[in-house]
DNA sequence: AGCACGCCGACT
DNA sequence: GTCGGCGTGCTC
């Protein structure tokens, strides 16, 4: 008997079923480095192979009869992660139904997965030198040389002066070459040492100690109401109530500033960051090189440095997408996530956590603040301020008091019975002409990308849908093709029927579309177009945004990213092609979206002197969610739409769990799936008997690259042990052989 | 998931 | 004989 150091490790590449603790030997040349937080390569398997694998914990144990493997290397000289961030990554196991190695990967920058291996990302650095002797004696060394050996004499006058240079500044500034700065190094007169920097993203920096904008007399009183509340012992989540262009960001450039001063750092989570450079500017020209920007357009080398900048404390303020909710921020004092009804907040692959959910777990850890801000509150937040789970505050004017646009709806069916069957309605057309004819500029919203939406044919019937998964294929005028935007599957359009040879119709319309509907009703009119597929490079977006502005292109047509955040002068016209589409989803947050979105598009009319006009273009003009948004009438929305929800047994009142299965044979994941739900209902009425299952039912798009996709959901209260549950029926038939090829997983509240 | 083991038919 | 097809079972 003897005793022998043990180390619990989670392992990556598993199923969720397989999820656990792994037992491992340290072997006695790595006990220095055993840490909990360190990652480690361990034999896995009856094939034993090389599996990365994180320290939980590290334990001295009897050796016992059974025979544990041993860690075979480390990858790590010190714990990548802190206590706190392990204990994070085992919540979200627990409440995102994602294996620990996945709740791992999500919160590390992607660089540093393979550190040992070939995708690994090194430490950045440059060559420096100095002067190692005093500048007097160089001076005179600088002179003796002068005559035999001028590009040192060159080099060692200009070091006097500097003292520190980078050995590329240096060759470029005295010409000289590498073999006399090294002779000089020989000597002992100069250093050349390696010193690390740190990559940075590229943003244009207006001015440097920017003042903060001054606050208005509304924006102070919510900034002092928000900064007691907060930095309260109790109650630490706020809900920021702002109408577009009423400030919010003002408070925020404030609340952080004055955490700052308190000696806490903050993170600042946008939905994205590319819609939103005005924000990173701002926040730059103030705050200067404390603030480091997280976002899925930095190269691995730029996301792993700014990772390295914050967890060293160098930059303390965060501005960043989803994952930066994770940033190694220490002394976190505030987390504010805006616009946060946003669906980009909730990560569609495992782990499928909400950005919201991890920064109250955060915040509730480290003691800091959670602020959300929102012209659009969701459903459940707006709710849970209600209820006084959150604390609630409202910035209820615009800024400079600009009126909010005048808006028209206008009833696409009368339009039709007048003979228009053009997506531009009479009204939307005369408005777009006064507006040209005064040189100001107009929006046109419509969220959908390509030509048109689906091709039919009029004779049989037949739509064209994509051979792997279940939509309707999006015709592209573009190289002549129809898409599938799902998995980007394509093909060339004929426009006979595949079917019956008939001449086919394009139905629906999209940007692509609009925009040729555009340049034939204007000919000598320039038209912008902003979406996915124009602005897909890098910095397209911005380039797009500045087009419009500088050389005041009057009319812009754009998908979902022309509603956000932006701020146009000259734009006093916003037109909202299709008001109807996304209402009929099926889906119970449609009308939460579509009022968000058409309230946002519609507030990007007139921010400024000028009084904006907005037109609602909808086949159903009597819609009460239309009508809201029209009138911008966020407390009128809310109130109807909660009421749904309670009769419903919808979220916010019921948390849903839901748990998928997709495999290729579609009755096999149908059955399967019902033996989910027999196995739920054999256990759940123990456990909570208000709660209901429903299901299987097909997601919205039922087929995916080949596999079929059907889904339980689980209303439940969320006080019980539902979701251990969960967790034991997911790992037990996953391990059944009756399902076999059958993927299963958990989510919690899914968007779609 | 990923990989070895093992049991069966085909073939240098 | 043994190469390789995939069905079965295990992961400290």
């Amino acid at each position: 008997m003897s005793i022998e150091l043990v180390a619990k490790i989670a392992v990556s590449g598993i199923p969720y079923a397989l999820d656990k603790p792994y037992d491992y030997l340290v072997p006695a040349e790595f006990t220095k480095l055993a840490v909990p937080g360190a990652r480690v390569i361990v034999p896995f398997s009856r094939s034993n192979r090389r599996t990365e694998g994180l320290i939980l914990s590290v334990s001295s144990e009897l050796s016992k009869q059974r025979k544990l493997k041993s860690i075979i290397e480390f990858l790590d000289s010190e714990p990548i992660m802190q206590n706190e961030q392990l204990k994070l990554a085992l919540w979200m196991r627990s409440r995102f139904f994602c294996t620990v190695y996945d709740a791992i990967k999500a919160m590390i920058p992607a660089g540093l997965w393979y550190k040992s291996g070939k995708l690994s990302i090194r430490d950045k650095t440059i060559k420096m030198v100095e002067l190692i002797i005093p500048a007097e004696d160089a001076m005179v060394l600088a002179d003796t040389k002068r005559r035999t050996a001028p590009s040192q004499a060159k080099v060692l006058s200009t070091l006097c002066s500097v003292g520190y240079v980078s050995l590329n500044e240096l060759k470029e500034f005295t010409g000289a070459g590498m073999q006399g700065i090294k002779a000089l190094e020989r000597s002992a007169y100069i250093s050349i040492a390696e010193e690390i920097v740190f990559r940075r993203p590229q943003i244009n920096v207006l001015s440097e100690n920017a003042p903060l904008p001054e606050l208005s007399f509304d924006q102070l009183s919510v900034f002092e109401s928000i900064w007691n509340n907060i930095t309260d012992e109790k109650l630490k989540i706020g809900l920021l109530f702002g109408v577009t262009g009423s400030g919010k960001t003002a408070v925020y450039l404030h609340l952080i500033e004055k955490m700052l001063k308190a000696g806490k750092s903050s993170i600042l989570l946008l939905p994205e960051i590319s819609l939103t450079p005005q924000m990173v500017q701002t926040f730059y020209s103030h705050f200067g090189d404390i603030v480091a920007i997280l976002h899925s357009s930095l190269s691995a080398g730029e996301r792993y440095d700014e990772w390295k900048r914050i967890g060293s404390g160098l930059a303390r303020i965060v501005i960043g997408t989803r994952s930066a909710v994770f940033a190694p921020a220490s002394n976190l004092g505030l987390i504010i996530i805006d616009e946060e009804q946003e669906d980009t907040y909730k990560s569609e692959n495992a782990p499928r956590y909400h950005a919201r959910d991890v920064a109250n777990y955060r915040c509730a850890q480290s003691n800091a603040a959670l602020l959300l801000g929102s012209a659009t509150p969701s459903v459940e937040s707006r709710y849970f301020a209600e209820i006084g789970r959150y604390m609630y505050f409202a910035l209820p004017e615009r800024y400079n008091c600009t009126p909010l646009p005048e808006v028209r709806i206008v009833d696409m069916k009368s339009e039709l019975r007048r003979g228009n069957g053009s997506p531009i309605s009479r009204e939307l057309y005369e408005e777009l002409c006064k507006n040209i004819k005064a040189n100001e500029q107009s929006i046109l919203f419509l969220n959908r990308r390509g030509a048109s939406k689906t091709v039919v044919c009029p004779q049989c019937g037949f739509v064209q849908s994509c051979p792997s998964c279940s939509v309707s294929l999006t015709y592209h005028s573009y190289g002549n093709k129809l898409m599938c935007h799902y998995c980007g599957y394509s093909h060339r359009h004929n426009s006979k029927c595949p079917e019956c040879g008939g001449e086919t119709l394009q139905i629906g319309v999209g940007t692509q579309r609009l925009e040729e509907e555009l340049k034939s009703l204007f000919p000598d009119i320039e038209v912008l177009r902003m979406d996915t597929d124009t602005v897909g490079y890098k910095g397209g977006h911005e380039s797009v945004i500045s087009n419009f502005i500088d050389n005041k292109v009057p009319i812009l047509i754009g998908t979902q990213m022309v509603a956000k955040g932006l701020n146009f002068e000259n734009v006093t016209l916003v037109g909202v092609i299709d008001a109807d589409q996304g209402l009929y989803s099926g889906n119970y947050r449609a009308s939460e979206k579509t009022f968000s979105l058409i309230t946002q598009v519609v507030g990007r009319s007139g921010r400024f002197e000028k009084v904006g006009r907005a037109i609602i273009q909808t086949f159903s003009p009597e819609n009460e969610t239309i009508n809201q948004a029209a009138g911008q009438d966020y407390e009128a929305f809310y109130s109807s739409e909660i009421e749904l929800r309670r009769l419903l047994d919808l979220p916010p009142y019921k948390e849903l769990i839901t748990i998928t299965c997709t495999g290729v044979n579609e009755e096999h994941v149908y059955k399967s799936a019902c033996t989910i739900r027999d196995a739920l209902n054999a256990n759940i009425a123990q456990e909570d008997k208000t709660c209901r299952i429903l299901g299987p039912a097909p997601l919205p798009i039922f087929k995916v690259s080949n596999r079929f996709r059907y889904r339980i959901t689980i209303c439940q209260g969320g006080k019980s042990n539902i979701k251990n549950l969960v967790s034991g029926i997911i790992t037990e038939l996953s391990n059944d052989k009756d399902f076999k090829g059958i993927q299963i997983f958990g989510d919690i509240n899914p968007l779609d």
